[in-house]
DNA sequence: TTCATTGTTCAAAAAATTCAGAAATTAAAT
DNA sequence: ATTTAATTTCTGAATTTTTTGAACAATGAA
């Protein structure tokens, strides 16, 4: 069995990875698998995995599982071999889209179908208009954010590139959109 | 001892936030406050949080500590009451402003001066190198995410309601950016 | 078919988190 | 100074989550 070695800075990573699993939506272990797969240069094997970040087989199996749920990773075939080989399922951006897409379907959808359903009620009292305002508030901001990241997806990635770079450049580029945007009669 | 009445769909919406909660970085008793506190009109005292959500006195003294640390609620005072009267901070707004500049403190900030530390090493074998790039792209990223969020924090309100509004119109907008931008014969 | 290897599942153990309630502390009022 | 109200801290119990490891299933080679 082929131990991966990996550099003492890389073992850090990897557990920094880990440390921060929960916050990505998953737990320590799948974040460390994670990690690993994406710095690895060369897919890796379950048992290498589970060698590596010393953990049992099981939890690599259920761990990669998971992980494809989310298509972060992907499988690789050699010819000749019936192992499967993990390696990351694309780019860092397209990870990270990845991640975020999730998280919004099982995070953002539900809160604001809940909300959307709670908005539909009559409010009686002046309490009950207060809560409702701001659930109006959060619905709104949460419908932003979801019609954004669309939006990211739909950019080339050229655009993308641009849009990235612009940083403190927003401002400006804001100032002049109405004198783009204003050819045909747009009210919104 | 008043007991707050809530609606049933406000009840939901409370239960939802708690269910959320540690998506957000905190506990499920503190989602529930923080949505409580909220959508709840007059600020509430801890024994109202306590009774409304039917949790221990002392837990919601610790919840109230670490909303405090997060900078979403703040206290109240009426003059002749020496109770302690909670309420939200700041707008929606504010708040979802709160969570994520807390968060990047907290997950980002650690993460990219660990990646940056490890991209001072100088990468010897082939698979150090593609591990450095890895984390390069990811540094970058969160770069990038860092400079943005700092330039939505200095927009104007009336900026950031433009920006908001301009959805689908951003591959437009960029389109034309080069010739907003390239007054000085700026080469980025 | 049998064997060796790889992959999956799941019950039970281990670990981590959350929480109530008691005890301690602080602060105001008398 | 004492009493009373309000808040905080702490501990162990309960709950939830994670992880292991062994049993089982699948696959392909001999």
């Amino acid at each position: 069995m082929k131990i991966m070695s990996l550099s003492e800075k890389n073992v850090a990573f990897v557990m920094h990875c880990g440390e921060m699993g929960s916050r990505w939506g998953f737990n320590r272990t799948i974040g460390q698998m994670c990690g690993l797969l994406t710095i690895t240069k060369e897919p890796m094997t379950a048992n290498e995995i589970a060698d590596t970040l010393s953990i049992s087989r099981g939890n690599v199996s259920m761990g990669i599982k998971e992980l494809q749920s989310w298509r972060l990773i992907k499988v690789h075939h050699i010819p000749g071999d019936r192992k499967e080989y993990y390696g990351p399922a694309g780019s860092i951006w397209d990870m990270a889209n990845r991640v975020f897409e999730e998280r919004k379907k099982r995070e953002i959808d539900p809160t604001l179908s809940l909300l959307r359903d709670n908005l539909l009620e009559q409010a009686h009292t002046d309490d009950e208009r207060f809560a409702q305002q701001q659930m109006q508030e959060i619905h709104d901001l949460l419908e932003t954010v979801t019609k954004w990241s669309a939006e990211l997806q739909r950019l080339s990635p050229e655009q993308l590139q641009s849009l990235m770079k612009l940083g403190s450049g927003i401002g400006k580029v804001l100032d002049f959109k109405d004198k783009i945007l204003k050819k045909p009669g747009k009210s919104e």
